[in-house]
RNA sequence: GGGCGCUUAGCUCAGUCUGGACAGAGUGCUUGGCUUCGGACCAAGUUGUCGCGGGUUCAAAUCCUGCAGCGCCCA
């Protein structure tokens, strides 16, 4: 409703900046503060001072007068105060706002038919998933969601890197080395925990072998890299062996969150389907392009950057971006628009990317990415799955799930609802909670911003954190079920709105009823941390609103119980699907 | 050396794109609240040179500019 209320206000206010002769190029709409009892307000008053030729006080007086709160539908009541014009909500924002939320889905928005692929994680498949790594998918995750809920249509790529300098590195290591020569036993019983010993055995060869040694393992990586170039079927075959089995585990891991993918893409594809040479070649016959040392370039300057990008080296083999083209002409020719969630270290490779694909005359304003910045260990060390630093994102969520079930247990005592948990209640909220909390606390931070992993903090289970919200969610459930509505049960929507006169349910019912609009800003930023912010606003209006009025008690009148249990199932609703497009499960008990 | 990003309460963060009402939360610290629909909750109090300097503006955490610290990238 809010979005409908806010069109209504700029509406009218356009009309009588018109009517009284002034320019309408800027409403100032904006939001008041907390302790102003308006949805929306306007400061235009304060530019229109020098051409009125009015204080601002004056000039928001004759706007006022101008303005006929009784054409419109959802403001009931426009004011000035000072400068500032405040337009106060309707009778009717109010009812259908109930009425609106009272739909499983709301906060959904209408289809846009428009097709978008969101590329996250596409991690190298050369070891387990460590925190560093996590804020790619819980992130990307969340976009996917956020986007599908504003209307999209998502598909969730996840591009996998076969072709790379790394994986040749990590095909000569498995196939060079056996268990013997491994000083370490797998950290975890995973496919991925075994296989990365070999690739970090590689690694400290290349780094600290004999000239004789590293020589021939280089020429070896060589061949595998010239193999893969050439289409070389055996290549493929032997490098997928590595890829097919460390991936397999890595999935599982990102199953966990969960995150999970539509499809699987490999970067070999678009050289074995010829189209990375098609680019290439298009890209040669460019006058941006240059041969510079033997090696074919581009001069990107018209774009603002001054590193040259080449994309065939002199031997004529592709490289990581070139291949990428190819990747992302498939990505324009299947999808409407693509977005790509990278670290921060791909910040001018994405910038280079989109410049060439914007030469090679491709639409890139269908392109967007987000970059999120490391998750650092104490004492600033990075976190590397070649060096084995790092924390791994299954004992975060292990320790997570069981940090949580500690606090279920330790709360089984002292809890005021009877409802019996059994056994498998108690693994279930643990891990909802533990893995919500992780999520939650990942994705809530703006991703340009550097984390510092602490486990105490990551794993707080207060305040502005997951389980705060979630219990928001099991306490709507508590009342719905304790008024024998179950969780997929109906509640009466003929209820009437005008009952909810206390400021928490009206307070409550402003904050549902911006619901969608915050859908609508997050989508169209890309920032699900909007959303997260949002779940914490609400989670405290509708604490109020528990705390001052009573639902099932006794001598509530029926009509007014009616109402707060429509407020109440749409509350659930809010906060379930708010939650979901991070990620977090809702639970209905904890 | 060049480019990009970050810097807001002791700590963790919103707010910055799109300037506007006294800069907000949580945590911490000091108090208080369960015979009541769920206390993983709530209420009250306390917490600031918005990194530093200049500029634009009626108005700057927000825009411009110089600098510093940190991170990332490029040869």
């Amino acid at each position: 409703m809010f979005i409908s209320l806010r069109t209504e206000v700029a509406e009218a206010l356009e009309g009588a900046l018109a009517a009284l002769d002034l320019p309408t190029d800027d409403l100032g709409i904006e939001e008041p503060p907390e302790d102003v009892p308006a949805v929306l307000a306007s400061s235009v008053a304060f530019r229109l001072a020098g051409e009125v030729g009015a204080a601002p006080p004056q000039v928001a007086g004759q706007l006022a007068a101008e303005l006929d709160a009784d054409n419109l539908e959802y403001i009931g009541r426009i004011e000035t105060q000072g400068p500032y014009l405040n337009f106060l909500p309707s009778e009717t924002y109010f009812a259908d706002t109930l009425a609106a939320s009272s739909a499983e889905e709301y906060g959904s928005l209408p289809d846009r038919d428009t097709t978008v692929v969101v590329e996250h994680t596409s991690a190298n498949p050369t070891g387990p998933v460590h925190v560093g790594r996590a804020r790619n998918p819980i992130t990307g995750d969340a976009v996917a969601t956020l986007l599908e809920l504003a209307g999209y249509d998502v598909d969730r790529h996840y591009y996998v890197n076969d072709a790379g300098r790394q994986l040749a590195v990590f095909t000569w290591a498995y196939e060079s080395f056996d268990e013997g020569d491994l000083e370490d036993e797998p950290a975890r019983d995973r496919i991925e925990y075994d296989l990365v010993r070999y690739y970090r055995k590689g690694n400290a060869v290349l780094e600290a072998g004999d000239e004789e040694t590293v020589a021939a393992a280089e020429a070896e990586i060589e061949s595998i890299m010239q193999g893969l170039e050439a289409g070389n079927e055996d290549t493929y075959e032997r490098v997928s062996e590595v890829v097919d089995q460390v991936l397999g585990g890595m999935r599982e891991c990102l199953e966990r969150l969960p995150a999970e993918f539509d499809a699987f893409v490999r970067e070999t594809r678009f050289m074995r389907d010829g189209s990375t040479q098609d680019v290439a070649e298009r890209l040669r016959e460019t006058d941006h392009a240059v041969l510079e040392e033997g090696a074919w370039q581009l001069e990107l300057d018209d774009w603002g950057i001054d590193k040259n990008l080449v994309f065939l080296r002199s031997d004529g083999t592709s490289l990581y971006t070139t291949r990428d083209l190819a990747h992302h002409e498939w990505k324009f020719d299947n999808y409407d628009r693509a977005v790509t969630v990278l670290g921060e270290d791909h910040k001018l490779q994405a910038r280079q990317l989109e410049a060439a694909l914007d030469l090679l005359g491709n639409d890139t304003d269908a392109l967007d990415s987000i970059h999120y910045s490391w998750v650092n260990l104490p004492g600033g060390e990075g976190m590397s799955t070649r060096r084995g630093t790092g924390i791994m994102l299954d004992d975060l969520l292990d320790e997570a799930i069981a940090r949580a079930r500690d606090e279920v247990e330790s709360r089984l005592d002292d809890r005021i609802r009877d409802d019996d948990l059994d056994a498998d209640d108690v693994e279930r909220i643990a891990r909802q909670v533990g893995i919500g909390a992780v999520r939650y606390d990942i994705v809530s931070k703006q991703p340009t911003k550097a984390i510092t992993f602490e486990w105490e903090q990551a794993l707080d289970f207060e305040a502005q954190s997951a389980p705060y919200v979630q219990y928001v969610h099991a306490r709507c459930c508590g009342i719905l079920e304790e008024a024998g509505i179950g969780a997929d049960g109906t509640v009466e929507t003929d209820v009437d709105a005008s009952h909810l006169e206390t400021d928490a349910e009206r307070d409550l019912l402003e904050t549902i009823a911006r619901f969608p609009a915050v859908i609508e800003a997050a989508a169209d930023d890309l920032e699900p941390h909007q959303v997260a912010t949002y779940t914490r606003e609400f989670a405290e209006a509708f604490n109020a609103f528990y705390r001052e009025c009573p639902v099932l008690a006794d001598d509530v009148d029926p009509d007014l119980r009616a109402a707060r249990l429509a407020l109440v199932a749409a509350s659930r609703h809010t906060v379930a699907n708010a939650l979901g497009v991070l990620g977090v499960e809702p639970p209905t008990s904890m």
